[in-house]
DNA sequence: GGCCCTGTCTGAACACGTTCAAAAAGATGC
DNA sequence: GCATCTTTTTGAACGTGTTCAGACAGGGCC
């Protein structure tokens, strides 16, 4: 849940959160793969044995900066989700929430998504270990989604917030490796495809698009099955 | 363009086709995290430098596959092509012959992805060192929509062949990690994801739809700017 | 044949992620 | 305070990708 291994007393989660600290402190000056897990522990004041009583694998400690952003998610989001009924401000109040969360390390990402595009890597975002996090950012989509204007039409609902969630994960690939002044790219992709997005959901909530929203379910479906 | 350093005589390129040789077998029976360089030397019976004097890295053994799969293509597809007018059948066709391809080292090629997500690296299909490669592929595709049926509207001509080549890499990529029997969701994917791109090429086409295809290009165009 | 040059190949050495046996430090019960 | 058990910490050792200084081989030139 938290991506660390076994800490059961005060010392050792203050411990826990040195070696954390300084390995973010480690990438965010030098680039992940130009720091060493040595380098970390002599930065925390400990053995290098000490990192992996921890965390299980120099991945891990992104990892744990990942699951510290899901945590002050919770209260984040759905504060943002409140603001309005617009589901174009909510979606992308989400999105912008998550992108500031990580723009400190955005670059440090890129670590994640090496070994997470495997979905058979511990630490995927599509894999088994990681299901209670992924889960918790579609629901923020499902409740995005409810009472929102315009309206979703009721057969998308069920499959419409993990497809979004897609959009996001999206979204977040392309902004890691947009070296654009201010990432103005994932801007511009943002602005143009959230519209068409929204547009495509009141679209197909038309009543003659019933078939063709059938069709796309059923794709969505097979592949997910 | 070949993907592997200095070979001048034939006893090096041969050298070099021993060693290549000897890391897919490998990669094949144990998989790519499983094989060690030391491995493929001894196997191809030379030293572990050597491996190195042609490859610039564990990965480029991947790569210098895709190079050669790349170079096959150059036949095979304009074959493919040249067999229908059909559109759909045109793109199917093509990204039928890259699967087929790719087929034996299927769950190799995630070790490319792993590095090659990240456009700044040298192996990246997205990067400088693989444009021409990529550009070669891109080429499939306008072929693919010259004199084709239905007809491809003007303003598209431009861009849709590398939108037509960024669908293709996703399913590729749903591919890779795609453990159902037979990789029967790819399939999944493909006929409905075909249909869908084959009609909304046609919906757009409609002379009502001017201002959506302009509007999509911009963003296309914004994105990649 | 002897000399040099370039291309090919060797294998030890290096750096780094990771593991592990064992030591140290705490906690618990008496 | 001591014995025992658990949690935490250590640092040497291992495996692997990669590098590199130098050995080797063949061909051209005198």
């Amino acid at each position: 849940m938290t991506y660390s291994l076994g800490v059961a007393t005060a010392k050792a989660e203050e411990t826990r959160e040195r070696i954390l600290d300084a390995a973010l402190q480690l990438f965010r000056e030098r680039g992940f793969d130009e720091t060493t897990m040595r380098d970390i522990a002599a930065e925390a004041e400990v053995a290098t044995g000490a990192a992996y009583y921890y965390f299980r694998s120099k991945e891990a400690l992104v990892m744990a900066f990942y699951a510290r952003t899901a945590v002050e998610a919770r209260d984040i989001i759905p504060a943002q989700v409140a603001l309005s009924r617009d589901l174009r401000k909510r979606v992308r109040g989400i999105i912008d929430t998550k992108l500031r969360q990580f723009e400190e390390h955005r670059r440090l990402m890129v670590a994640l998504v090496r070994i997470g595009i495997d979905p058979r890597h511990p630490l995927s975002p599509f894999g088994e270990e990681t299901k209670a996090m992924r889960e918790e950012s579609v629901e923020f989509f499902r409740a995005a989604i409810a009472g929102c204007t315009p309206a979703v039409p009721r057969d998308l609902v069920a499959d419409l917030p993990r497809l979004l969630w897609l959009y996001q994960m999206g979204v977040i690939l392309f902004w890691m490796f947009d070296e654009s002044r201010g990432q103005r790219r994932t801007r511009a992709l943002l602005d143009g495809t959230i519209d068409l997005v929204i547009r495509l959901i009141q679209v197909s909530s038309l009543p003659m698009m019933g078939p063709l929203r059938k069709k796309l379910l059923a794709i969505v479906r097979a592949v997910e099955a």
